[in-house]
DNA sequence: TAGTTTCTCCTACACTCGTAGTAGACAAGC
DNA sequence: GCTTGTCTACTACGAGTGTAGGAGAAACTA
């Protein structure tokens, strides 16, 4: 199943539930940087709009409070994201290494670590 | 200045601009493709909207028909949009290459391609 | 048990975006 | 000049998003 189309602030909240595991509303809210922290039920409401999209459920409840666990994955959701990216620079990722390259955002260091994962890669296969 | 953040179809329209240079709105409409080609007054409506964000103005009049030109680098507005997707990988390029790789969206050739690219840009400075 | 804190659930609101219609101005052909 | 087509300017609307308040239930605390 393809992972939903998720906006920022929920992307942040999955980040958060894929760092700390499951956890409840506060625990969510706690974990985000204070300095954009977001009110409690604010946080609370980007969560039922995750689950009503299947990208967390509620797993189990402590006292009266729901614990949300993530249903998608990090890699997932992140693969959406950047095909969603790609989408700008024609679908395809060459343009894409080539503009971070050309903006220093990304080092021969970098370059050459991904090139060795690479060649790792094509090996198995 | 940094460049406006701009959303799918205002960049849809942006990127019809910088191909075929100023134009009207008719003209930016027919380039863009007709399988998924919006009505005339919704692309005159982006465009009043990326005029608002000062990432295109109205250069001239031809007959009663505004000419609108590109103010805004694609450059700086893909920039723009990367930042806002590397923001998901806390701001580093790596995991998102890695990503790529991982994926199979990024090739060895496009690496190298990468590589070459780098090696001549360090090289100048 | 009564007060205080903490949750849930529901509702709301402003803003962005994709979408496009309509009224009226204007130009071009006959 | 009148008709017909084209453009502008304005308005609207529904979905998605960030934001959060309020009512009421539940649990903890003295």
């Amino acid at each position: 199943m393809t992972a939903p189309k998720l906006s920022k602030l929920e992307l942040r909240i999955m980040d958060a539930l894929w760092e700390i595991g499951p956890a409840s509303v506060r625990e969510i809210m706690e974990h985000l940087p204070a300095r954009s922290r977001p009110a409690y039920t604010t946080v609370q409401t980007v969560l039922y709009r995750l689950e009503a999209k299947d990208a967390v459920r509620r797993e189990k409840k402590i006292g009266n409070a729901h614990i949300f666990a993530a249903v998608s994955t990090k890699k997932a959701v992140h693969r959406r994201y950047i095909d969603e990216l790609l989408g700008v620079f024609g679908g395809h990722a060459q343009p894409l290494v080539s503009h971070l390259i050309e903006t220093g955002q990304l080092s021969l260091e970098d370059i050459d670590e991904a090139r060795k994962t690479l060649r790792e890669l094509s090996k198995k296969e």
